[in-house]
RNA sequence: CGGGACGUGGCGCAGUCUGGCAGCGCACCUGCUUUGGGAGCAGGGGGUCGCCGGUUCAAAUCCGGCCGUCCCGACCA
């Protein structure tokens, strides 16, 4: 009974790793139509857990939930050009219905700026209904030339958020609060992924808006991977739906907008981010089941020492599950639990019983610690925070690892091989940008070379990150 | 949409060149022995060989057409 190799190892094929670690943690496979995916429980429980983080921030910035129809006017998708520039070629379009040819083809929303809008100016009469702060939870379709499971599907699950405010500046902060509050702190303090934010440069930004905030990740082979997106919209919507209000003094003005989203591509940046040779690993913040209390065999009274961890576990309110399939041998339970990334394992069996001990092991760092069985239960609860803050700094260390300080066009093109490169911005301009994308690397955001993000015409110093994408 | 590869039980593949009973590994089912890092033995079930047409006594194999998937280039969360 030696380890085999479960997965293509990452050094050999980073992309079949991915497929591998989908298809053996159960996470997702493709669909029968090009592009779509379909979500296995195990898989959607870690995107049920992204949404109720993120629901909960949401909320906490003032926004509430709402829902829109999935099918929109095509005419409304040509109101605004850029908008619609920028979305034509990924539409998909319904043009029959209840078996006859609509008289006007419907397109599945890709976004949903223009179907919001058109109901915002509806409700917005009055500074006093400003702001409106309102999010949605849907599936959206883009069609992709080149899907991958996760991170570029035709439909995919996301969250999107569009607010109308009173000023510029109110939109402008909103924009930042949402990148801010609700992205960075969730995927920092609940995903363990140092991300790093900024505006992204004229021809990265959403059609229509005027300008648009990221988060990028860097992934275990040195790509960058697009967390989520925050865009001031400006009052580019407001003007062609008339999303108008009467400030206090009277005066009739159009609305300044904000729109943010995260995606189903978070499930695909946490695999390639975190995960390893072993399979996923998912911190513990974060992780459907936290700990899983393995019976390793029965009998010398394992079944009721399971039973007791089990019940400290649930007195503390941890996600846990028992494993007492016995029937399957230790080590391929030992290694089904590793593959889908849960944070802790508690080993119980006859010989643990017996020397009032139980077997703790990491999933992170693979390390194994006997503890008195009494205490397993809590002594596991306290690695658990243990654990998220070091995933944390592990993926800072492999992070900062692979970012080089350049100055030259050559010298992005060398160190975006494996990592991404920092290049005042100044010494790139638009035009070393669209010398840098027929390599495929791209300028993934701008921001102050103290990581912050870039204010409006008062910065002459911005930090362009360089980097090769998902 | 251009360039390359590939379609054979659920998954991964051999067989195709040189036409002649559709195979292997994993998974699955049954039984026994096992169980502290993907267990062993024995028995068993499952495939119109991507689709349509052609050649032939005979096609997974040869010919023509179509469909689909994957990888590499132009878009995106």
């Amino acid at each position: 009974m030696t380890r085999q190799p479960v997965l293509t190892p990452q050094s050999e094929d980073f992309p079949r790793w991915y497929q591998d670690v989908l298809s053996k943690a159960e996470l997702a496979e493709n669909g029968p139509v090009r592009g779509t995916m379909v979500i296995r429980p195990y898989g959607y429980s870690i995107w049920e857990r992204m949404q109720a983080e993120l629901d909960t921030r949401i909320k906490a910035a003032g926004a509430e939930n709402a829902y829109f129809p999935l099918f929109i006017p095509e005419s409304y998708l040509r109101k605004e050009a850029e908008h619609v520039e920028g979305f034509a070629p990924e539409l998909a379009v319904v043009t029959r219905g209840g078996g006859k040819e609509l008289e006007e083809p419907v397109v599945i929303r890709p976004t949903s700026e223009t179907i919001i809008n058109t109901y915002f100016s509806k409700w917005v009469q009055s500074y006093r209904d400003l702001p409106l702060l309102v999010n949605q939870w849907a599936n959206v379709v883009r069609w992709e030339l080149r899907p991958r499971v996760f991170l570029r599907t035709t439909e995919f699950l996301w969250q999107e958020g569009h607010t109308c405010h009173a000023t510029a500046g109110e939109a402008h902060d909103y924009a930042t609060r949402i990148l801010h509050d609700v992205y960075l702190d969730f995927m920092v303090n609940v995903m363990a992924l140092p991300v790093l934010v900024g505006a992204k440069t004229p021809s990265e930004r959403f059609a229509g808006a005027i300008n648009t905030f990221a988060l990028e990740a860097m992934m275990r082979d040195g790509k960058a991977l697009q967390m989520g997106t925050s865009h001031e919209l400006g009052q580019n919507f407001a003007k062609v739906f008339d999303t108008l209000f009467l400030d206090s003094e009277g005066r009739q003005e159009h609305v300044w907008q904000t729109s943010w989203g995260v995606s189903t591509r978070l499930v695909g940046g946490l695999i390639m981010a975190h995960g390893d040779d072993r399979g996923l690993c998912i911190p513990p913040r974060l992780a459907p089941v936290q700990i899983v209390v393995i019976l390793v065999r029965g009998g010398g009274g394992s079944e009721e020492a399971v039973a007791e961890v089990a019940g400290s576990l649930r007195a503390a309110g941890v996600r846990h599950r028992v494993d007492s399939d016995v029937e399957t041998s230790f080590g391929r339970r030992a290694t089904g639990w590793e593959l889908k990334g849960v944070p802790l394992r508690i080993e119980v069996g006859p010989r643990d019983v017996e020397a009032g001990l139980a077997t703790i092991v990491r999933r992170d760092d693979g390390t194994k610690t006997q503890v008195r069985m009494g205490e397993a239960g809590s002594l596991a609860v306290q690695l658990l925070e243990q654990i998220q803050s070091e995933m944390l700094d592990q993926a800072r260390l492999r992070r900062d690892e692979r970012v080089a300080d350049v100055d030259t066009l050559d010298q992005v093109r060398e160190s975006t091989e494996n990592g991404f490169a920092r290049i005042p911005w100044s010494q790139v301009g638009e035009s070393g940008e669209a010398e840098l994308a027929e390599d495929g690397i791209s300028i993934r955001l701008l921001h102050r070379p103290d990581g912050s993000l870039p204010r409006a015409g008062a910065d002459t110093e911005l930090v362009a990150i360089a980097a090769r994408a998902y």
